[in-house]
DNA sequence: TATGAATGAGGCTTCATTCAT
DNA sequence: AATGAATGAAGCCTCATTCAT
């Protein structure tokens, strides 16, 4: 689905309280898409204005600066990922009743691996720039990794309670997810490396990888 | 150690075959350093002559371009990857004899973790670049992946005959060992997310890993 | 007082003829006191908007161009010099029977620099841009000191029939008149020089030194 | 004589220490022109690059931003005041050795008249942006006032111990010379108003004037 | 009447690159 | 080889003004 497709479904869901229209929404498309092909400082305003259909000015009448485009970005992504009217939201996951841990390991890393798949042009932007903005890194941790860290924390220490999982920080075993999942995007995303073997994809082995660090024999 | 020096320690290596002055090893230098900083785009050359001492006009005497100074990059790191004067050359380890391809894959992956640490700055601007320019993938693909991919398909298919690894095309197991190092480098530095758990650190886990996958139990 | 309650008294009085709503007022206001800090040419409309409390459209219905606004301003200050509503109105002083030409001198100079003193903002922004626009020259000529001059070559007649003053040409006067009170408006509050001593104001030795030019020892 | 020969003079002159090329000299004269006939805010810096005869980008190559030009403006100002290759240096009459201070005055004020009078362009663009900039403000009083406050004082004093002016502080008879100077120089430059009677000029009755308030009758 | 979205022209400034010295 | 003056193209952003609502 097209960025600018996805911001309409965003804009109209119910689930979602977003107050855009659809010239805003070509501006911050055609921005995104831009800046994951040429990256955020070789992308023009100009570049996206063109695109977008909209005259130069425009674009700074809605955001007050180039970097408001970049800036604005993680917002959505928090929402795409969040919201109940999304497919592959993760927020359902954990309200599902898993028997065993692993499952829910599994599930999780699956999910994510879609999500990120699918809304990899939006990832891509975030990512590459996440090393030049200080402020991305914080706006990111703030409206989509720390939120998603609670709720994966609160489901670990439910199954160490349930005696499924060794006592570890819960941190390190929700830190080992995330690198995962980023490893996984940047490998296929990023450098485009592809593999599978024997019929299973990594998932399995890697849900085997966690667990034997961290399951107890029961 | 700084990246200058660095590459003076590459121009006099007697295993290499570089002929720069002083003020070239300065300009490329500088250039790399502020291109981690802050990213090709957003780099202007005339920062990087202050940065590297030198009049603006000199940096144009040695690279016609400004692209020229981030496409010579994979040349020097091809040479600190393989070329024997350094320490964490992969080349060694592909000639020493392992018993065992697990004990192999283990000193490889800890091998390429230092590699990566000790070179993080032009590794770090070569992958932030990577998507921009295909030439760049192309450049890099030809003088550092390549042959490293050779090398390891060779060791494989020798453990494969030895009987200790199923037969699955060699280049799936190459592309997996790629694919957990560059996951490392990605999550370590440029997501900056570190987590270790109950005294062993990921490498082992990652050999088990993998050995899961591909280890013929004996 | 504040250039909007100014501008309020200004409408209310019954001696003047103005036809004015608060919003209007409100961006006559702003726009004077935005021209007076930073001046006509870098004073933005959209900030004289948000000063006033209106939409940025609103200003271009009451004002067609941002130059409207500036050449707007002579008009009023006309009234406030004129208009009998107004303390420090110069027309009572003119009808006014003095006995001596130098104490009617010493009042006239005494109530402009009051004058002056007080709607120091209007004056500030038509001098500072009285070098730029010669429509906006032509405007003050016509509205305030062609009437001026008028009146004050009418009395200074009057007073040379009384054979107080030599027989030069009252323009003459006139214009050592005005210049004396722009002389004290610009090192006062353009150049922010003061100076005072031996317990007298300057205005006493600026009558006393045209006297010495103009006044007939009788 | 143009802005542009006026600072050839003033690089070529032996009692100044300036090293401009004649570039450098086109674009600040062109500059003043400009600034002088439609203020600082209202000049493009293409505009004055067209008449300076180079390219835009030249000027930032000498000047980093546009306020630049205009605060390099009172350093040119203050050299052609004091130094002694320029007619109307005012050093020079500060070391004649006067009788009478009176006669002092009087060259001082008509000194200062023709200087102005003659650099007319650099002082009208100085006072003109005077409200505008708080550091032009300073430089001006640094670079121009302070140092001539300071002669004046000093030579203020030694006429007091010649016991030809009371005793009351130099500070306020300088700023009385000051202001004076500067009161001829907007009426006539700015408000353009120009008066003449009885065959002697201004001077001699400011001269009265002055004397009448700090003279002793001898 | 009042608004604020929309915009093209133009403003200041940066930049990679050229070239005379 | 080394420099830095010179520059036009382009970049980001501001602005006065228009217009549909």
């Amino acid at each position: 689905m097209s960025v600018k497709n996805l911001f309409k479904e965003l804009r109209d869901s119910d689930d979602t309280d977003i107050n855009m229209t659809d010239k805003q929404i070509s501006i911050i498309s055609a921005a995104i898409e831009i800046f994951a092909e040429k990256g955020y400082s070789a992308t023009s305003t100009s570049e996206i204005a063109k695109k977008a259909g909209v005259g130069e000015g425009t674009i700074f009448h809605h955001y007050k600066t180039k970097k408001d485009l970049l800036f604005a970005i993680p917002k959505y992504l928090s929402m795409l990922s969040f919201s109940k009217a999304f497919p592959n939201n993760i927020s359902e996951i954990f309200e599902k009743p898993y028997e065993r841990f692993e499952d829910l390991l599994r599930d999780v890393i699956q999910n994510r691996k879609k999500f990120v798949t699918e809304n990899v042009i939006l990832i891509k932007v975030l990512f590459q720039e996440f090393p030049f903005h200080p402020e991305l890194r914080t706006k990111i941790s703030q409206s989509i990794l720390a939120p998603a860290m609670e709720k994966i924390i609160k489901v670990i220490d439910k199954y160490k309670e349930k005696g499924q999982i060794i006592d570890i920080p819960s941190n390190s075993i929700a830190n080992l997810m995330f690198s995962s999942t980023f490893g996984y995007f940047f490998t296929h995303n990023i450098l485009m490396i592809e593999f599978k073997w024997d019929g299973k994809d990594e998932t399995d082995y890697l849900v085997q990888y966690i667990m034997n660090g961290i399951g107890k024999s029961s």
